[in-house]
DNA sequence: CATTAGCACTCTCCCTCCCCAAGTGCCATC
DNA sequence: GATGGCACTTGGGGAGGGAGAGTGCTAATG
């Protein structure tokens, strides 16, 4: 009898009929039943053997004695890793997916149509992130005074993405002082990172000790208030088909608390970077997600990051339940992944 | 025995506690519960003879014979318009609302946040809208070159909305060309409707003949790609508590279905600008959403306009079920409307 | 004459019982 | 080692049977 984790090729194949008939049935898979899959004519008794051993050695478990077989998360990792790479992306997810994304451009766009299709191809919920990235090189600024103390600053980066905060100044500033501060930035600072951009402000703030230079005290005021400052906004996170998820959680309960969940797109967000944040290129399948959120016993999450320079900028995801079409879902993540990747390159 | 629909005083005061005992319990309402419940030692057999009535005159329903009565839509029209006017903010809402609104500046922060507590304070969906507007002032264009054919252009209007669109243009132009044509259009237009602008300058692309003024040239070809044709972005509208009807659809296939239509966020756009784009102020209550969309069975709408001179800029709305704390939801949804109509109007 | 008490009747809900199908583990056999 | 046979276990599902809540109707009552 081999160590638990330790099987042979006739328990291995054993359990990928398993597992696949599990997917897609639903059910506790039987002796008999599986025996009338399998193409090798195994009795059901011999297979009664072998799902013994693979109970023991922790592949499988009953839920209860006189019912079938289920997959545990270690038959789950097991499996995927066994799929892993063997896939290649079928005719239709490859039409579906080319068709939706095609013609994007900006990275909004791309990824809510990211998030949507994932959510097609995958019958479970597509999450799609791009990170604002203070570290993208400035285009322009803008300040536009909207009241009394109040401006709004767009910052426009060269990656293309625009983001525009509103302020409340200490101070008010006219739009003169405004429009000579902007000019100031984009004539000295364009092609800067944003990250530098504030740290040379910041310097030069300092350094200036004239207390009477407009320009300056625009600049410090402008400053203070975070005019340069890009937090992740939720714009920047896209979630769709969580309807996908009724269908996967008997719980009403719990399906409530995963709504709830979803719907808190900063977590997604949080969720995503734990998992993702790796060194390797690759799809990345997590299973066993309930020991972060219990709310998630039951579904795992396939993602990929997407890179510039060595750094993740972006990354997509499913999140699915156990039962899912593994191969199919890799692949199609894998394959946007390349998509998004290429896209982020592009406008670095 | 009056008409259908023409009731008399004793009628009303029974049919009002009727729907109030079914609001807050759920259940079919019986004879001997209601006369528990009334003031009035009225005994359960007149109020049977009442409730036969009502029953008569389409405001009661019965599930089966041995079942305690279910308020129709009609019953809850009636409701509704009992106690519109009446409702005033409890402290506890004014509290949550204010010290969740507090500090929103910025158009898109306000949509979320109001969505968000819209969904909070109603144990329904949160909706919250607010139209681009090509009616908008102009503040500032700029435009950017991404690469080859690619061009990003940011639009700000003075009520301090954002727009950004990536295009692609049949002829390439460089960024000094682009630059130029947006120094232009600052300088000319600042100030007009976004609309207006952008029929003047279809106005002088057409009298401009000569071929090489490379000004006019560039303009024709950022028009041709609809530089300054604002679409509804999905951005501008927010979903929010969806976890909140798990509670109250007890039908998964409906939920799955509810939950799909509330993801599209442009029909419920559509939705929200059918029913409340109207001459009225006020806050308006939408019962028999089914007949529109069938899955909306046994939910309401409870929605108000935001309007700057007259026209519809915004909505905001609740959708929850028929069964509601309607009271308290109008109240809440009034309120928050006439912030959201300050909002609006300060910024225009 | 409106109101009420009484009563027979009708449903649904829920609990219990019981059988059936599917599956298991183990032993003897090929 | 693989298989056939067999006794045992267990959850699901249908039948049956109150219990409870509610109704409509009729007769009595202020």
């Amino acid at each position: 009898m081999p160590n638990p984790g330790q099987i042979g090729p006739r328990e291995r194949e054993i359990l990928t009929a398993i597992i696949e008939t599990y997917i897609s049935s639903g059910e506790p898979v039987g002796s008999r039943t599986l025996s009338r899959v399998n193409k090798d004519g195994l009795s059901p008794a011999t297979i009664r053997n072998v799902m013994a051993d693979l109970v023991d050695a922790g592949f499988l478990e009953q839920p209860h004695t006189s019912a079938g077989r289920v997959p545990t998360a270690q038959a789950y990792r097991y499996y995927v890793d066994q799929i892993s790479g063997k896939a290649v992306l079928s005719p239709e997810d490859q039409t579906l997916i080319s068709s939706t994304l095609q013609g994007t451009v900006d990275i909004q766009q791309f990824l809510e149509r990211t998030s949507h299709v994932l959510s097609l191809v995958s019958s479970g919920v597509g999450v799609a992130i791009a990170k604002t990235g203070v570290q993208n090189a400035l285009e322009h600024v803008h300040f536009s005074r909207q009241g009394p103390n109040k401006v709004l600053a767009v910052v426009v980066t060269k990656s293309g993405m625009v983001h525009d905060r509103m302020m409340r100044l200490e101070r008010d500033l006219s739009q003169t002082d405004l429009d000579t501060a902007a000019n100031y930035i984009n004539a000295n600072f364009r092609g800067w990172t944003v990250d530098k951009v504030k740290a040379e402000i910041a310097q030069r703030i300092e350094h200036e000790r004239t207390q009477y230079d407009q320009l300056m005290q625009s600049l410090k005021e402008l400053y203070k208030s975070g005019a340069l400052t890009a937090e992740q906004p939720a714009a920047n996170i896209f979630v769709e088909g969580v309807a996908n998820l009724v269908a996967n959680e008997e719980d009403r309960e719990r399906l409530r608390d995963l709504l709830k969940t979803l719907e808190e797109k900063e977590r997604m967000a949080e969720l995503l970077a734990a998992y993702l944040d790796t060194r390797e290129e690759a799809v990345r399948v997590v299973i066993g997600l309930e020991e972060a959120m219990p709310q998630m016993r039951n579904f795992v999450l396939i993602g990929a990051p997407a890179r510039v320079g060595g750094e993740m900028r972006g990354s997509l995801a499913v999140i699915g339940p156990t039962r899912m079409d593994y191969q199919h879902t890799i692949t199609a993540v894998s394959y946007i992944a390349q998509l998004f990747d290429k896209l982020l390159n592009e406008h670095a």
